[in-house]
DNA sequence: GCCAACGTTGGC
DNA sequence: GCCAACGTTGGC
């Protein structure tokens, strides 16, 4: 049974398009204890991700991504040409650990944040609560599939819209 | 560019 | 181990 997350990323870094070219990359750059812990101790390959941008315009969720390896000692603390170089870091044990994902799927257009706020399915999620600043955050699979409806744009309107024409005579 | 929220650091 | 100061995140 796989987990569902949600993964952050600020788009001129890195985005969904990098990874549909890529195909496959590393999630490096956490430096945050309780992300490294989700990696580390609860995320497993197999485990899906929606790709969700910030710092852009709109923030919201652009793709479904899969994870192939988690719990990975992240090479750039070790990079001294790196902005995320950790000289603390012992080599023989990783301080910072990275997950590798694999490209599935991108929506046809940015699922924008604003949207999913408004949207009864997904007034649970984390990413929605004031103040969460985790890159990573666990998803539940209802919260996961009900964005990938919307992302795809194939939700049914909870109250079907009539659009009122007045008869032609 | 503002600022609320949160994590980290370091003096004591 | 407390907690004030500081830095970062990220929506707006």
């Amino acid at each position: 049974m796989p987990s569902f997350w949600l993964l952050k990323c600020e788009s001129d870094v890195y985005s969904i398009h990098d990874l549909a070219r890529d195909g496959r990359t590393g999630w490096d750059g956490v430096r945050n204890y309780q992300v490294r812990n989700f990696m580390r101790d609860a995320m497993r390959p197999g485990d899906f991700g929606v790709f969700y941008r910030s710092n852009a315009e709109p923030p919201g969720a652009v793709g479904v991504l899969k994870v192939v390896r988690a719990g990975v000692a992240d090479p750039t603390q070790f990079d001294p040409n790196s902005d995320y170089h950790d000289p603390k870091s012992d080599p023989k044990a990783p301080t910072w650990l990275m997950c590798e994902v694999e490209f599935v799927e991108a929506f046809p257009k940015v699922l924008p944040l604003e949207r999913m706020r408004g949207d009864p399915g997904l007034s649970e999620m984390l990413i929605l609560k004031r103040g969460n600043r985790l890159s990573i955050t666990p998803l539940t699979e209802s919260e996961f599939s009900r964005i990938g409806e919307l992302g795809r744009g194939q939700a049914q309107p909870r109250t079907p819209t009539v659009i009122a024409s007045k008869p032609k005579r």
